[in-house]
DNA sequence: ATAATTGATCGTAATATTACGATATAATTG
DNA sequence: CAATTATATCGTAATATTACGATCAATTAT
């Protein structure tokens, strides 16, 4: 972030901001839709869905998971990686809730339309 | 994006990561919320509000505005800037879409529950 | 016309992200 | 046990973002 600044700004702007992060990588939404679609939701598998680099996929996986978006469970040699559902949800209400507080502006309100 | 991979992905994944990319930063989403709930909406009012320089307001503002979230329209010596509701509308669309296409899934198709 | 104000842009330093190859670790197979 | 497989982590180069001061361009006020 540059000089961090984050001290200026509420713990909820900071939280989405963190939040939008995550989302603000096509690879990780990539990662995101493909475990929302996936029964087999493991890393090699991706590997090989996205043409990128194994360590760069685990990458992004820890940035998924640091967020806790998703969890993996050790499974033998492998690991399986899936969303973690209540997580996500609280994750749409952040979002929502932001939208909605946006969007209750009404037209007539603005300064410049 | 380091080395850029944008051709990897869907212009629909794209198109997400670029709008998410717009809220990753908690300044940014400040100057939304600030927008919403002001009349006032001019560059001068936020250089007070939070407080960061003049310019780096103003760079996060033409962020803003490339995505589209913003508009700017020049009022004297000053400019008001203020949300587009419109796009701000397809913008919110856009998330909701994702986020229905992820929380689809239930709990029970999950490979790691 | 000059000065003051407003906001954009430029240049640049500090920091963060992205991507990869190499290597480490842990489980599985032969 | 050695070889293989699956994933994480390290080191590092390339690139992008963030932030600021300085400066420019336009508008308004004196």
């Amino acid at each position: 972030m540059g000089r961090s600044k984050t001290a200026l700004f509420t713990p909820s702007q900071n939280e989405l901001a963190d939040l939008a992060r995550a989302l603000a990588h096509p690879a990780r939404v990539a990662i995101l839709q493909y475990l929302a679609n996936s029964q087999s939701c493991i890393n090699g598998t991706l590997v090989q869905e996205l043409s990128l680099a194994q360590s760069t996929i685990s990458q992004h996986l820890q940035e998924l998971k640091e967020l806790g978006l998703i969890r993996g469970t050790i499974d033998g040699a492998s690991v399986n990686y899936c969303l973690d559902i209540p997580r996500w949800r609280e994750v749409q209400q952040y979002f929502q809730a932001f939208f909605e507080q946006i969007s209750e502006i009404k037209t007539g309100d603005l300064c410049c339309d």
